[in-house]
DNA sequence: ATATGATGTTAGCAAAGGCTAACAAGGGGA
DNA sequence: TCCCCTTGTTAGCCTTTGCTAACATCATAT
């Protein structure tokens, strides 16, 4: 999967768990993003069985695409956390440099920096 | 500058080190690509003011470029420690993560990260 | 009933950055 | 001398992923 489509999955659940019904606008608005931008971006998720629209335009995650989502949320989270920790800057900050990391880092790496968070967190408990 | 970019200034770089002279195939071989891509980067280099080429084929950093590669390079150095340090992974798993943040991670973020690295080698000492 | 505004789609452009095919140029061996 | 190998370049293709222009739909307000 790509990392564009990566990033409209996550900004979909991010939409779907603060609003009963999403919209490819909702999500063109959510990214700053041109309607044409997200209308293919909609297509191809549907190709790859990660979304669904039955009436029209209301946009519902299949299972496997809300799995997937879930995990690319659970990594941005756990990234930013990291970064908020060892290198003390900003949620902002943290967040735009977690958007990135969050689409290729190694499975390893992201498990080992799980673990980090976990530890600290436990450790300042 | 963009990421391709910066990265083949970072490899002219690692190449320099090692022998007396680099080539245009010598990026291609280490790097992996094909001769035309490597042709057309080198152009886009040169018009950058990062690289010249006196006589025909060997590759020389200008100032400029070579102060750009030293500083990728310790991004690279240091996110890969970071990555080692705090994820427990491999150095070659950390490398293959560096060589991707380093494009893009935050001025802040990264000078965070150096400091960590720093703080974590004098406790150890 | 019709016009307007919101939403979605289609067509096609652009930039980045990989690729292959094909050609140019220089150096060394037969 | 001539041919071949290495190296570099040019032309042009492909994918990804953004964009605008333009059109289709539909609901609502007048």
């Amino acid at each position: 999967m790509k990392e564009s489509a990566e990033n409209y999955l996550e900004t979909i659940l991010l939409l779907q768990r603060d609003n009963e019904t999403v919209r490819a606008i909702d999500v063109a608005n959510a990214l700053g993003y041109s309607k044409p931008s997200v209308s293919r971006a909609m297509g191809i998720l549907k190709e790859e069985g990660m979304l669904e629209s039955e009436d029209s335009n209301c946009l519902t995650l299949t299972k496997e695409g809300l799995k997937k989502a879930k995990a690319l949320l659970d990594r941005h989270e756990t990234i930013t956390t990291f970064l908020m920790m060892t290198a003390d800057v900003s949620q902002e900050i943290a967040e735009q440099d977690a958007c990135k990391m969050e689409h290729f880092l190694n499975e390893k790496t992201f498990k080992g920096i799980k673990k980090f968070v976990k530890e600290v967190d436990e450790y300042n408990q």
